[in-house]
DNA sequence: GTTGGCATGATATGTTATAACTAATTATGG
DNA sequence: CCATAATTAGTTATAACATATCATGCCAAC
């Protein structure tokens, strides 16, 4: 999620830029989609987004939300947070953040995006010690944040 | 997936007692459905399972695997792999591993389970500086297994 | 201006998971 | 033993997540 209209343009701006220096295209829906997700309060699922870009594209099925979302997982611009089925901005696109952790309140919703080279590094030592050779990885804490803790019962 | 009518039995067996110590109940449907998963060759889907259920049990459905996988995950005779959406046994059920990593191979479908205190401790630190309490982590990587990589492309 | 590649539209269907209600079975207290 | 509560399982339906397939449009390069 990302405050103000102006910083949500900003990040769609460099995003259209990382695109087109990578030969890929930001196109109207692609944008649209990205600016759907930095607009949330929190990660979004497929069909959420999809009940908001139909108010402004018709005919927008799930595959429309589905292609738009692999494209923007593809450029680096989203994460999938895997045990939500839902999405979020990259913190720092354009930084390729290979192996990241994610810490999910269960209380607010809210992800923490973490990239923490000590756990990824000790994964890393771990698979090669039986040979294995990692692709991608996902590392997902479900939990109590900080916020939280602090909170009433 | 383990190997042998018999080692399948102790298995079974070991899980009912198991069960009974925890005060709850390995049933006949409930020993069905581990039985199913302990003879899989590999991470099988709960759809899978009710299919084969089914030879057994005429009027199985979703909810009777669905319930099934729910006792035997609480009761860490299983484990679900999440990004599979599938379950493999528990490879020391008993040994309550409350933190595993699962080595996914891309190739031939085999799921590794690790128990890296170094991994698990990584992440708790570095939840632990941002305030998060961490409840069930899932650590999944997806990759090329030692087999499928000294073989033919 | 035609060709070829990418993007989108449109329809249908596949896959995973749960809700809600009923019936059967099993434990438990008197 | 019997009544009753609690747990387990059956049944139907549907929610939620994801992909296949084929048609159409758009644009750029030749």
């Amino acid at each position: 999620m990302v405050k103000g209209r102006a910083a949500i343009k900003r990040r769609l701006d460099a995003a259209a830029i990382a695109c087109s220096q990578r030969g890929s295209r930001l196109t109207d829906l692609r944008r649209a989609v990205l600016e759907l997700i930095l607009m949330a309060e929190g990660p979004v699922t497929a069909y959420q987004l999809l009940d908001r870009l139909k108010k402004s594209r018709k005919g927008a099925a799930p595959p429309t939300i589905y292609r738009a979302l692999d494209f923007l997982l593809d450029n680096e611009l989203i994460h999938k947070v895997e045990s939500l089925s839902a999405f979020i901005p990259c913190i720092d696109a354009g930084n390729h953040s290979l192996s990241v952790q994610f810490l999910i309140c269960r209380r607010c919703g809210t992800v923490a995006e973490l990239e923490e080279s000590t756990v990824s590094e000790a994964l890393e030592r771990a698979a090669a010690r039986q040979g294995f050779r990692p692709g991608s990885t996902i590392v997902e804490v479900q939990g109590i944040c900080a916020a939280c803790s602090t909170q009433a019962p």
